[in-house]
DNA sequence: TTGAAAGCGATACCAC
DNA sequence: GTGGTATCGCTTTCAA
């Protein structure tokens, strides 16, 4: 009862190993008919299935390539954070015939997932790993480079001394297109407000936002674009007598609390200042707000392939690329109130 | 930049190539501490990380569990039939340092996945593999089970001449229960909705409502308890005027159209008619239904120690399991109300 | 204590 | 056309 090897079914056919390993993998060009069938008659016999490990440690292939998610994916995978990735990761996968290891094992106490333990490094398992995560861990990434192995960073993470190819939303771009549509509408005076994350995903939005109000030479006093993120009540005070119109948050959270704060001021959203989000997936429970979205499942299935291109061909440069982001209208931008 | 080998680190370390086989695996007992050292300083200049492929066709193992559904599984991970079970899977996998390999390699273009294709079995990548999926194929199934192959599956399936090992939700037991506890609350005629659908799943429902049904001496006229699926509207007419007080439906849907059914004879639930049913986890938008529920999530947890129990001792039998569910009390059952 | 050597199963080169 | 045979990287037995 155990499994079949191609010498057994080499025995069964009466040919050599070599001529059952050609018909296996399709390397028939020159093996003539009738042996083929009396080898795949063999094969069905015995049941014969290649396997796995032996073709990987000789091809170096294995049509396998990794997840490797810092967090728990499943815990998270409702919300959509990690949800949307894997949606275009596994569509993606299972279109080009590739299968998909989950990495699992290398779970700490703390829920964190580490790629080393005590110096193995289990993703060498897969051709090749797509990694994605909030608590990505920089010093992972850097050995990982340095080790010279195969893998794709969905969003923009910078690591001194390595250049960690990556599928980077881009919200340099995105930011800019709403503050640019914000002003179309006449708006002049802006406020934004920033979160306390420090990290390339949000140092893109700024700099998007940046880009916009310097160009379109638009005026903002507030905090959050000198790099204060709190939002205290102070200044909502301040918003509620100054002259801005339109405030840009950078995350959903951020625009809420914004607008409970506007609210106790007794001013409403978009009818005494508009509001956008750097952030969304256009369908949120609650209130619509005019957000840019993240094509996550799209960058699930370009992380695929662009890992797929270099596996297949290890000639190829590792490039990070920049995965355009819309912009949707929801009900919480107007034209610019006249303030008396 | 090419990944170095034992060899490798033998030569760094004046070493032999068994030595570091010894040190790397952990079979130290007899090797100085001093030699040690040598060697994993060795190890970590050269940043040598074990081949996985080789491991694996060495050992026969590979700390790696299959995962295979008969369907994609993020495009249902959000509605709860596969979710939970993932959930459990991932967790436990995480908790005993497996890693997990999802077979999506398999496609077919109607969505279906399958197991073989053109002879190969990609399952034996996986140390044994856990499946599950509504759309299961027996022929699959029969033959994974002829090949020898480890594996068990979630939901039991009945294959002729094979001994699937299943983890099963107990459905007998947990419709047995129900009909009983609606008989302790005084109902005695009872009406059973059945769903078009003949798969074990269901087929455990009934025989469970069935062996309460006739232990309790109950009455049941219904065509659902005969055997006919339909809900039709001249069944519903029987309901709203017949002797019947309870009723049992084996999905939401079904319970879902019987209320609109008897909202529409001004008949309301609970108070004219209690309505209990076989599937649920507790939490359904909507209105609350009493209902059982499935521990999807210990399932699955159960499915990766069963499947485990075997990798690590293949002498071990392959057996079923049944897992108790729960019933939970929602806002559809009372007391019969007494009909004129 | 250490090392040489025999495989694990499949592939591909190179003779026949 | 076909079949030896070296090889992939690692583990483990057996001898030294």
């Amino acid at each position: 009862m155990k499994a079949p090897r191609q010498s057994d079914v080499a025995r069964v056919a009466g040919v050599s190993q070599s001529a059952v390993s050609r018909v296996v993998s399709g390397d028939i060009d020159r093996i003539p008919q009738e042996t083929q069938e009396r080898i795949r008659a063999a094969v069905k016999e015995l049941g014969y299935v290649p396997n796995a490990a032996a073709r990987n440690l000789r091809n170096k292939r294995n049509r396998l390539l990794g997840v490797h998610t810092f967090e728990a994916v499943f815990p998270h995978a409702r919300e959509d954070f990690y949800f949307e990735f894997l949606l275009g990761i596994e569509e993606r996968a299972e279109e080009i015939g590739y299968d998909l290891v989950l990495f699992t094992s290398t779970g700490t106490s703390d829920g964190r997932r580490r790629i080393y333990r005590d110096g193995t490094n289990r993703l060498n398992l897969a051709d090749g790993t797509v990694l994605l995560g909030a608590a990505t861990d920089r010093e992972e990434l850097a050995r990982l480079w340095h080790d010279g192995y195969l893998f794709v960073h969905i969003g923009r993470r910078e690591v001194p001394g390595a250049e960690i190819p990556c599928i980077i939303p881009d919200y340099v771009s995105a930011a800019d297109r709403l503050v640019t549509s914000l002003a179309e509408r006449g708006h002049r005076h802006f406020a934004y407000l920033r979160s306390g994350i420090e990290q390339e995903a949000y140092a893109d939005r700024r700099a998007g936002y940046r880009n916009a109000v310097e160009r379109l030479d638009l005026q903002d006093r507030s905090p959050g674009f000198r790099g204060e993120p709190e939002l205290t009540e102070e200044w909502l005070d301040e918003l509620a007598s100054g002259p801005e119109t339109a405030v840009v948050a950078e995350n959903i959270g951020l625009a809420e609390h914004l607008r409970t704060g506007l609210a106790a001021r007794g001013l409403s959203i978009p009818g005494d200042l508009s509001v956008a989000v750097l952030e969304g997936s256009g369908d949120e429970p609650g209130h619509r707000w005019d957000c840019l979205v993240i094509p996550r499942k799209e960058i699930g299935r370009i992380a695929i392939d662009a890992l797929v291109a270099r596996v297949e061909n290890p000639d190829e440069e590792p490039v990070s690329q920049l995965v355009a982001c819309d912009l949707v209208a929801g009900e919480t931008v107007a034209a610019p109130r006249v303030k008396e």
